[in-house]
RNA sequence: GUGGGCGUAGCUCAGUUGGUUAGAGCAUUAGACUGUGGCUCUAAGGGUCGCGGGUUCGAAUCCCGUCGCUCACCCCA
């Protein structure tokens, strides 16, 4: 039967919108990805740590803060019962922080890091690099305030990204002082620009009161012009904060990390101090960030916690794949044989409706022997049937037909060169367990 | 939430100032080779031209609406 005499309009399901398939042919990308990732981070000393896709709204409106469109508008919230209200993660930094201070990780030993990997939820708009349901990869060091502990998860960044080969990505850097000389500069900055209040857009007026920090990243001409001669958060870092600015700058340098310093790099959250961060990628669009973080020395106390200094990212994993496709040239298929390798090693080819029981005995003797194979089920020709095994790009094929059953013998294909062998069945397993190259998946 | 662009076969796309029965390549299936893959040749299947309305003798083509996708703005790990 051919699939395609269904009609079109029989199919009236899609994915919601903002969410994607990662269909078979794609999975490669993804799963390098997420190797890179976890043998990095657990190279240098992180643990995998999972919490729920769900919280209690209240975590996320604390950690967040109340005037932020993430809570505004950008958060999907429902009732569970009467009286709880649950939310989808938008970031999975609250989450890990709640966890840590739930089991008073802090007691048994103050010092932890984590990574996680999984889904985040936003109601946004989609656009290139971003969804409704994206996934991002990320590590939290909790519990100290070593400048070097913020150098060290940028270094970690990098690595992930060298990992999977992606060349062409930038770190930025920043800081954006503490809560002590941030008020300041904020009110400086406040009160400068309102001399050129008129000469702003209209959304940078509206940005004095909400935000005055993001007028410094407007894209509008004229607010580049007049936030040029702003004076910048270094000129204003305590002693504290510059110190930490400084020994973080030198260490990069140390190590061997490029970086530019980017004064108009800010966090639009509330719990960022210090050191900001982000690594972009020039092949992306508009929003060409690929990781993104810094320190927050301030989160843990805000949610309930004791006064303990943190710094961690989060890598955006729908962008990271996008630059990666951007900068390889390969077609997917390539890159899904290289990650994953030919599979399954053998294809056993079927003659005749008498024969299939015995092969798929045999099949089932091979895949307990850990050797990957597969083979017809819907009962195809024999040609038909080696051409999936071609296209499978298996090693070899077995062939069993009336001819082998009454001999009780297989002809084993090398596809490769085309030779043919013939052997008792009872010595097919102990053949492909003696080859040079192991079969195993 | 605001604005731009685009919707033709499974995929990538042609389709003339509006004119008979809407095409190609790739992919799929099959044959040439009825027990054997790749290469080649041949053939077949696959379309409500996103959907609805309008203009017209006549619409994939023009107009309006709508839905979807996409890019950008807003915002942002």
């Amino acid at each position: 039967m051919n699939v395609n005499t269904a009609k079109k309009t029989e199919y009236v399901f899609k994915a919601p919108r903002g969410t994607e398939d990662v269909l078979p042919e794609k999975w490669a990308l993804w799963r390098k990805l997420e190797e890179a990732g976890r043998q990095e981070f657990e190279l240098c000393g992180y643990y995998e740590i999972r919490t729920p896709i769900f919280e209690d709204t209240r975590l996320f409106i604390r950690s967040i803060g109340e005037a932020t469109d993430i809570v505004e508008k950008e958060m999907y919230t429902f009732a569970d019962s009467e009286d709880s209200s649950i939310t989808l993660r938008p970031e999975s930094t609250a989450p890990v922080m709640r966890a840590y201070l739930e089991y008073e990780l802090h007691k048994t030993k103050k010092f932890q890091k984590f990574y996680y990997i999984g889904p985040q939820f936003r109601k946004e708009r989609p656009q290139a690099g971003r969804l409704r349901q994206f996934h991002q990869m990320g590590l939290e060091a909790v519990g100290a305030n070593d400048p070097l502990l913020d150098v060290e998860t940028i270094s970690v960044a990098t690595r992930i990204f060298d990992r999977i080969d992606l060349k062409g990505y930038t770190v930025k850097i920043n800081s954006i002082g503490c809560e002590k000389c941030r008020p300041v500069f904020r009110s400086i900055l406040k009160e400068k620009l309102c001399e050129h209040e008129k000469a702003l857009c209209e959304l940078c007026q509206s940005r004095l009161n909400r935000n005055v920090f993001r007028i410094l990243d407007c894209k509008n001409e004229k607010c580049k012009t007049i936030s040029h001669h702003m004076p910048s958060i270094n000129d204003y870092l305590c002693g504290e904060c510059q110190t930490h600015a400084k020994t973080v700058r030198e260490a990069l340098l140390e190590i061997g990390i490029p970086y530019i310093v980017d004064a108009h790099l800010v966090r639009g959250l509330d719990y960022y101090t210090k050191t900001v961060y982000e690594i972009t990628h020039s092949s992306l669009g508009a929003r060409d960030a690929i990781c993104a973080g810094g320190r927050y020395d301030n989160l843990i106390s805000d949610i309930g916690g004791p006064s303990i200094g943190s710094v961690g990212f989060a890598i955006g994993m729908e962008a990271t794949i996008l630059a990666l496709e951007n900068v390889t040239a390969k077609k997917n298929k390539l890159i899904n044989q290289e990650v994953c390798g030919p599979s399954p090693a053998v294809y056993i080819v079927s003659i005749g409706e008498e024969t299939r029981k015995q092969c798929f005995s045999l099949l089932n003797l091979l895949r307990r022997s850990n050797i990957s194979a597969d083979f017809d089920y819907e009962g195809r020709s024999p040609k038909a049937q080696m051409r999936t095994a071609n296209k499978l790009g298996v090693k070899y094929v077995i062939v069993l037909g009336p001819d082998e059953l009454a001999r009780g013998d297989v002809k084993i294909k090398i596809m490769e060169t085309s030779e043919e062998i013939s052997l008792k069945q009872s010595e097919a397993i102990t053949w492909f367990l003696n080859k040079e190259t192991p079969l195993k998946k």
